[in-house]
DNA sequence: TCTTTTTATAAAAACGTTTTCACATTAAAA
DNA sequence: TTTTAATGTGAAAACGTTTTTATAAAAAGA
């Protein structure tokens, strides 16, 4: 059949002539199918072990309607939540022999495109989207899905979307009443990242169920960042928060997240105000930072490890049971108590 | 002709028929290849967007012989460095309309593996390999390429396989000559990583080239952590730099990463000692916690984010370009001078 | 012994594109 | 005119699998 051999790889009709079968055969082998004689089995096996063949996943990915991979959007790649994010929706796609296609996109535009090409051109089989900004326009863009999609962060329950979402509320609420509780501090502070961040919102709002037992004004006691970062934390906190810290009394301040809790930290030390004796901090996410200063810092640990291996998971569930009612999973956070609340000093 | 129209979406053929041409005549379209009369191309064109026609990419992949998907396989997720080869890979990506797989892969056998289902099932049209392990059975493992490979952090030109590395022994070099030269200390210290890791085996012969020339011995100052992190700095430090130290003297520390150099940073503070003013330390990487700390760190800053977008440019020109020499690019590190060196203090 | 069932295999039809060829037209060159 | 070249289009052949259908041979049931 003298085929062009020149090719770039071995097929499988390679194999099917090498070992006198039929390409039928090959595959029935290749893919266990069983109905096939054992010592032709052993026959092709050989040849395919010999011819180094490996099946071409885009011809397989044609032909079986998938492609074994799962799509990714976020927001961006920075600090440690996209690692772990990362590494357990890899873990636990790889232990099912599937691939992660990571893409960032940051607006609302981006990110319909993005999960236009990911889906709708059918390059994955699903995606994990991550909305931690206030887009509703983003899902009216989506459309339909044809595909599984589960969106992260946002609750997008009314869309009848699979969703895996963080009780930030409830996350606030209880770093905001660890220093009510245990530390009786007299008044207590919030400093967010984006007001149009939905987790920041969320934080807020916790923050105020929280303060409102105290029967104090919330707003006049949170604080937004434009980003979450170190240096918008130090600044806020300088201009802020500072001023309004008397002698004699002793505060909280919840952090959006650990960046911002550094930020926090340094900016009243630097002022000479005594962290956590005078001001006690609480940050969130638990990322690497956070154990790795001098004063080790206390903060809400997000599970996100967790939340990207559900994500896979769910995904793959809803690719095997398509009829299935959409799911709303809800993760809490856990308080790491270490230093920077204020607990481990010694009782005065 | 009754095909079965209840399938998942749209097709060329679908459009074709619509809009009363052949199927030729639309992937012309589609694919802007001219040939196509004006009013023909109006008419497809409307279809296609009533329709809401999208190629599919999988059949294209199969047909074109090429995926568009570039794979990175790298060790981890940890620390800033994925973050920022993540960043760069997948800019250089986005703007040339490919996409980017990731691959975690720690051992031999699992990098192996990866490049396999990456490469020669057609997965990806090339692959990024971050080898910061002494693997040279992995490139035996994986025998000859047909697709592009380009091999980060270690030196692999001997293969003649694209390379692209950082130029460590300079930047351990410039750093301890930093402390000889600007801060004329009477001592400095190494503290590596695993001594299996390229990028420290590289920095430590930086060290002794500096050292070399103060005529001491090299191998009594330099000391290597099981892994780079902030624990094993400061347990090392404790063990093996602390007893070192004498009074009236002065030192410097070059840690091979931030978060090393951290750990250094609160063993020696904890111990009583004056950072940056009895010992200077200087990290490497400049990641985030380097400018997140009350003392910032003087650090050497690797252009990661470039190496990402390099990698990727390398394996789209190889493949325009099959037959040009294998290419060696080494990237030299910058010092960026903070305060955990010395520099800044007032002089004494 | 003659069905019927099971088993092993091959042939052929998808999967949804791109691409090559062939074949008309039409325009340009002579 | 007549030849040559360019243009617009469709048919058909890849691309490398999986899957369905068909068929022959072997095994089982009657």
């Amino acid at each position: 059949m003298e085929k062009q051999t020149e090719t770039e790889s071995i097929t499988i009709h390679d194999v099917a002539e090498v070992a006198g079968v039929s390409i039928s055969t090959v595959s029935r082998v290749v893919n266990d199918l069983g109905r096939v004689a054992p010592e032709t089995k052993r026959k092709v096996e050989s040849v395919i072990r010999r011819l180094n063949f490996h099946p071409n996943s885009r011809a397989q990915a044609l032909s079986r309607k998938r492609t074994d991979t799962i799509g990714l959007i976020v927001p961006d790649f920075e600090g440690q939540y996209f690692a772990m994010l990362m590494e357990g929706a890899h873990q636990e796609a790889q232990s099912h022999g599937v691939h992660i296609m990571v893409v960032k996109a940051k607006g609302a535009e981006e990110k319909i495109e993005a999960v236009s090409r990911l889906c709708s051109q059918g390059r994955t089989d699903g995606v994990i989207l991550m909305l931690s900004d206030l887009y509703s326009d983003v899902l009216d863009g989506i459309g339909p899905m044809t595909k599984p999609l589960v969106v992260l962060d946002q609750d997008v329950y009314s869309w009848r979307l699979d969703n895996i979402l963080l009780d930030n509320r409830l996350a606030a609420f209880e770093a905001t009443r660890h220093f009510m509780d245990v530390h009786n501090v007299d008044d207590v502070f919030f400093l967010g990242g984006s007001e149009t961040n939905v987790d920041t919102t969320a934080r807020a709002m916790g923050f105020s169920d929280a303060v409102k037992k105290m029967g104090i004004d919330a707003a006049q006691r949170q604080f937004f960042c434009r980003v979450y970062s170190y240096d918008e934390g130090y600044r806020l906190t300088e201009k802020d928060i500072l001023p309004l810290i008397e002698q004699g009394k002793r505060y909280g301040v919840v952090a959006a997240n650990d960046d911002i809790a550094c930020g926090v930290i340094d900016s009243l030390m630097d002022a000479g105000i005594y962290v956590p004796g005078q001001v006690g901090v609480i940050g969130f996410d638990d990322s690497s930072i956070a154990s790795q200063r001098r004063l080790k810092i206390s903060t809400m640990k997000i599970p996100t490890k967790e939340i990207g291996r559900m994500a896979v998971r769910m995904i793959l569930d809803r690719l095997a049971n398509k009829a299935k009612e959409p799911a709303k999973i809800v993760l809490k956070a856990e308080l790491i108590v270490r230093q920077s609340c204020g607990c481990g000093l010694k009782k005065n």
